[in-house]
DNA sequence: ACCTCACATTCGCTTAAGCGAATATATTCC
DNA sequence: GGAATATATTCGCTTAAGCGAATGTGAGGT
């Protein structure tokens, strides 16, 4: 409900892409829905400071929320407008051939596969692959 | 000499494509070298404000200058990493579709063709297409 | 009902962006 | 050299971004 807002203009969206943990966090989202408790486990930065960048990003209409029980499931989700979905794709292309970039996404990776390795809620909900956004 | 610093970080290319002037500089320079003063005239913006935000789209390495005579030509590069260079292109694409932009660009055209009826300095050399950035 | 947990939001604060007005620099013409 | 022109930079000011600390909210468990 909070992804079909108005069309973003363009420098709303490079406005939210221009940060450095809004990059690291579209990048871990890159393909998949992820929990929270992971954001704030993986980058180590406090957790109002890493919703606080999610509701950024929420506001320019890139990524989209779902609650499941406590939990909340963030997504990419492409804009509609086609020119802006291309940008957003360019700049996760290009996310994937950084070296910070790569090393969040192999913590996230050995995190769903070991989660007892690092400081996480009990149960919390692994990443899921998502098929389309 | 300007355009060839180290390869700009992505979000701070972001930041530069992050305001609105900034994108209509930009639009107007796509596949052609453009003299400042006829930014000045079709933003119908500060001289001061011009020329702050063309030094900003030059220190993100965006774009490169070129003195000839009292006056100074501006272009865009294209940034050296392949990634940050598509993200560019298809910045620029997106942005023709745009009314805003589509009626500067027919303002610069048409004071290439009619300078005399903008309030140009006279002699201002014309806006020249570029073979490649 | 109450407590706990996961997450969101608010509150002050500090830092940076953007602006117009004024000033500085570089080039040409006389 | 000095005036004139095109552009760049600096100076205060206002507004917004980003941060940690504290507080609010909504769901589950007991």
């Amino acid at each position: 409900m909070t992804q079909l807002g108005k069309p973003v203009p363009l420098d709303v969206l490079f406005a939210a892409l221009a940060d450095t943990t809004r990059l690291r966090l579209l990048n871990l989202m890159a393909g998949r829905e992820v929990c929270v408790c992971y954001f704030v486990e993986i980058l180590r930065q406090g957790q109002p400071k890493i919703s606080r960048h999610l509701a950024y990003l929420r506001r320019a209409g890139i990524v989209a929320a779902r609650r499941e029980g406590k939990w909340m499931h963030y997504r990419i989700v492409s804009p509609s407008d086609p020119a802006a979905a291309a940008i957003l794709e360019a700049t996760l292309i290009s996310l994937r051939s950084d070296k910070q970039m790569q090393f969040d996404v192999s913590r996230l990776d050995r995190a769903c596969c070991a989660p007892q390795k690092l400081v996480l809620p009990e149960g919390a909900p692994r990443p899921s692959v998502l098929v389309s956004n």
